[in-house]
DNA sequence: CTCTAGATCTAT
DNA sequence: TAGATCTAGAGG
């Protein structure tokens, strides 16, 4: 078992904070993870399990460390990684990273995280283990976090959309939505 | 089969 | 504030 599946092996609110500062590496890419955001078991209705078992969110219910990819508005991937325990739905989804000589308005977005990294269709179901998406411990401590809602999620009414589940780097440039 | 809503982003 | 553009899931 590697750092990456016992840290992973926690129900997704917990995950999501201490994931700030660990890093993506794809590709010759690496990036820090500067924002993410918790959907937590089927009770949490902003959760795409909390409608079931489906062929889609079968993902959400394998092993920590699977890669969760889907097709949002049409348009964007949105990439999250598996938690918790298997049978128990937890993920994390990145919102934001950071790259080295990256605008930071080119990855403060998760639809602008995946297309950063080249993240996409092929990616959904694999696992951490294979190495062909690595999750590496910070190698610089991570600044202070601070926490708010989640963001797009108002339909899943109370109490999952007034869940303070969305944390982020404070002192990063501060993504374009309300916080 | 048809319909609808959605964990977004960009330009206007 | 609308438009781009794709599917899962629900309903008939």
């Amino acid at each position: 078992m590697t750092a990456a599946d016992a840290f992973l092996c926690r129900p997704a609110p917990l995950v999501a904070p201490d994931l700030l500062g660990w890093r993506l590496a794809i590709g010759g890419l690496e990036a820090r993870i500067t924002e993410t955001e918790a959907y937590h078991q089927v009770t949490d209705l902003a959760c795409h399990a909390s409608r079931g078992r489906t062929r889609r969110t079968e993902v959400l219910f394998a092993r920590p460390g699977t890669l969760y990819v889907y097709r949002c508005y049409g348009i964007h991937w949105l990439l999250n990684l598996v938690c918790d325990q298997v049978d128990v739905p937890s993920a994390v989804l990145i919102r934001a990273v950071a790259m080295p000589g990256v605008d930071p308005r080119l990855s403060n977005g998760p639809g602008k995280v995946t297309r950063l990294l080249g993240l996409g269709q092929r990616h959904h179901g694999i696992h951490l283990s294979t190495g062909e998406v690595r999750l590496l411990p910070p190698s610089v401590p991570s600044a202070r976090h601070r926490c708010g809602p989640r963001i797009g999620v108002d339909y899943a009414g109370a109490p999952w959309a007034l869940k303070r589940w969305r944390w982020w780097e404070a002192g990063f440039p501060v993504v374009p939505h309300r916080g």
